[in-house]
DNA sequence: CCTTACCTTCACAAATTTCTGAAAGAAGCG
DNA sequence: CGCTTCTTTCAGAAATTTGTGAAGGTAAGG
């Protein structure tokens, strides 16, 4: 029977210099600034508690005794995390429990389902350069638009490939795993 | 008050070939997916009113008629587009109107506007790795997602200038006026 | 096969955000 | 110097979003 075996009290000496108000300042001032960029709150604050915690991932009850908040916030903030690609879920063979996880990979995953969006985008405009005609000014201006779209959607790519060269390179070979 | 005088028959024979029920519907559709990227609504429908216009161009009456919103909606979001470098305002000279308008290099301006948000992600992390410490599992996730924020910063200059070239190969040196 | 533990979904309450009407603030023009 | 025209600001109404409690579903263990 897998026991809830998250002792408060920091008995071990020493090795345990995990400060969990500092943890928790770190988490809400990082979290801010995403709910700042556009990020929803709950999923912002799940995620810098996960980039926070030592393993790069916490169960759902965890979560939300860190945080202070609802089974059924939790479900809602992981979903939308998993849903851009910023966490994934894994299930525990012997327990009931999921954990989420970060990898330190994920951001550029997360960058990448960007993309999909975009290319919404490039639909809407390629709609609206037919409908305008390519020969009008709003058209052309739609065209150009869409050509700086598409432009950096081929850099995205070999942006990341320059990356994982990068990071290795300074990390040295991880897995991909914080 | 303005009497909404929208004559629907197109009058002008072959000159305004501007059927303004597809530009329209352009407007709407495009500020749809803008605001499914997080874009609020207004700004959104906004921006793409005058991404669609004829000189690239509109004054504040022409956006509250056009979408049938209050001057009150328009000052409000021109002041959003404005603060992300997405329109700029133009003063006409010889009369009181303000014009709002769309550079078509206002795209990388407003993504370069970006990485000031970044940066302030890289001051919260750089903080955290500090108070966690840079030893610790967690301190080491940290310092490796601020590695790829620094990184992209740097590439997304790079790019830019790319597409800069890129752009007056294949339109022509633009004056950067849509 | 039933119990237990965990996750999700649903309806609702609360808080924030969004847009409007009205008044005040600038800036040209007579 | 006052009038006119346009923009902005302010307070409030309306709508959307957000988080909770409770019920429902699924799978492990006895």
């Amino acid at each position: 029977m897998a026991e809830p075996r998250e002792p408060r009290e920091v008995g071990e000496p020493g090795r345990t210099r995990r400060d969990p108000e500092s943890v928790s300042r770190f988490v809400e001032h990082f979290a801010a600034q995403l709910v700042e960029a556009g990020v929803p709150r709950m999923p912002a604050r799940v995620f810098a508690a996960l980039l926070a915690s030592d393993t790069g991932a916490l169960t759902s009850a965890e979560l939300g005794e860190q945080l202070r908040i609802s089974p059924a916030a939790v479900s809602g903030a992981v979903r939308y995390l998993a849903q851009v690609h910023l966490v994934s879920r894994e299930r525990e063979p012997g327990s009931r429990r999921d954990r989420y996880r970060v990898h330190s990979d994920q951001w550029y995953e997360a960058l990448t389902n960007r993309e999909a969006l975009i290319k919404r985008w490039e639909d809407a405009l390629r709609e609206g350069v037919t409908s305008l005609g390519a020969d009008t000014p709003a058209g052309r201006r739609l065209a150009e638009t869409l050509a700086f779209f598409e432009f950096v959607e081929g850099e995205v790519e070999a942006m990341m490939e320059r990356w994982r060269a990068h990071r290795e390179k300074t990390f040295g070979a991880g897995d991909g795993r914080g």
